[in-house]
DNA sequence: TGTTTTGGGGCTG
DNA sequence: CAGCCCCAAAACA
């Protein structure tokens, strides 16, 4: 089965279905596609991404070694502090590092592992705010399936 | 609904 | 280094 849209780690691609408003799987599009053979760490994060489909929690134990700029890192330092099921806006986040929304958004953008570091937890003041660099297209509606997912009430 | 301000990154020279 | 453009925002009229 294709994934409906891929989720990019350090590790592995990683293939995850979305089907009926929330995210119902998770497989390694390893199987189906011509990728390497998975690694003992692909099959932590893998397990680890199958446990967040079923419980809805966070379960991401992993020590991720992210490439960012000093100002990247510290914004998504504060993002992994944010606990499922809650949101919070970009403003509030650029209270916290006494800086910009903007600029939190610039960085939210470069995220590059999508779950892990949860940027879909960040929304804007007026709004759902963007996903995975679009403001438009299919990835907003995956941020937002994937905060029902975690219990979240969207207006 | 517009328009204006905004901070950081990436690019060019 | 400076100048310029791009943005997942926000405040305001």
């Amino acid at each position: 089965m294709q994934p409906a849209f891929t989720v990019r780690t350090p590790f592995a691609n990683l293939g995850v279905k979305v089907e009926q408003g929330c995210v119902a799987g998770i497989q390694a599009v390893a199987n189906s596609l011509d990728l390497p053979p998975l690694t003992e760490l692909d099959k932590k994060i893998t397990r680890q991404l199958n446990q967040y489909c079923k419980q809805q929690t966070d379960c991401f134990d992993v020590s991720l070694k992210l490439n960012g700029t000093p100002f990247q890192k510290k914004v998504w330092r504060e993002l992994r502090r944010i606990p499922p099921g809650k949101v919070t806006t970009y403003g509030a986040i650029a209270e916290k590092l006494h800086t910009s929304p903007r600029a939190v958004g610039n960085a939210c953008r470069r995220n590059p592992v999508l779950l892990m570091v949860p940027c879909h937890r960040v929304v804007s003041s007026s709004g759902l705010g963007g996903f995975a660099g679009k403001t438009r297209g299919k990835w907003p509606g995956i941020k937002r399936k994937l905060l029902q997912h975690e219990g979240v009430i969207l207006d």
